[in-house]
DNA sequence: TATTGTTATACTCTATAACTATA
DNA sequence: TATAGTTATAGAGTATAACAATA
């Protein structure tokens, strides 16, 4: 929650110390899926950052390398070198679009759809932190971060 | 929570779907807190894994190269040239150990406590999600993640 | 012998800038 | 002229293997 606070004569918003304690305690979480992902990368010999394009495009799907370059945060010439090398082992396939010939679609191969899945059930398992809690506590954790995220199924 | 399931003769524990669900979505909270890094990082004219460094050396401890290698999670031989570059720039300062004449001791400068301290000020803010949550979500929120993180002050 | 830190090597990821082929 | 993708380049992070100094 934000607090209305008088700053250098201006109201300024500033998170709640709730607020800062809460994202504190979801910090520490995020220290077991960061260390999931280099072992994850070794145990598929791949890179995290081709764990990360292959999680990006979904099966069935035509993803232009631009597109790609945005959703990996970083500049497109490095697309490029990415794919060259997924492509080169079958992880993934490059197409000319139809409407545009300057547009390059990727497409995961089915061997691309292999390592997808595994890498997204990996990532899927709960962090031990999280899988102790009682069914209680988790139903009740769900409904406050679907709130936070608002994911509104109902105000409650 | 985890549940007893038969599989292939054996009982393995599973996460509950609830459990699965709530990793879900404390997976997407993850997303505000990586993107958050680089920009940070470019900012400070630091590259991420310096950043990380740096919060890794509390002021006034001295760390020896093998135990930032564990904690940075990467082989030891990494950590010398990622050290030469942050020492080249003044931010932290190498010195042999007084009791083992093999081990060198890491740290942080007046000029890397500064740069650590806004590195851990941008990274305590929270993530937006969190922030416009009531004081009284976010106060359920901290019991249940202190309780998840075992931080027991009350089994409440 | 074992350990700490270093060096050498090779690969991946990164940004910037210049290029090509399309539009 | 603007855009999509590529190439060239330089720098940073990564692992592996071999090494010197020290324990």
């Amino acid at each position: 929650m934000y607090l209305m606070v008088k700053q250098s004569s201006e109201r300024v918003t500033r998170p709640s110390s709730t607020a800062c304690e809460a994202w504190r305690l979801v910090s520490e979480l995020f220290v077991a899926l960061r260390e999931r992902i280099p072992a994850l990368a070794v145990e598929l010999d791949l890179s995290p950052q081709q764990c990360h394009v292959l999680r990006s495009i979904e099966p069935g799907s035509k993803v232009p390398m631009r597109r790609l370059a945005e959703t990996l945060g970083c500049d497109a010439s490095n697309v490029t070198g990415i794919i060259d090398r997924l492509e080169a082992r079958g992880f993934v396939a490059r197409r000319t679009a139809a409407h545009d010939r300057r547009v390059k679609v990727l497409a995961i191969t089915a061997r691309g759809a292999t390592a997808r899945a595994r890498i997204i059930a990996r990532m899927a398992i709960p962090a031990d932190a999280i899988a102790h809690l009682s069914e209680a506590d988790l139903d009740l954790l769900c409904r406050l971060l679907r709130r936070a995220l608002g994911h509104d199924a109902s105000t409650d």
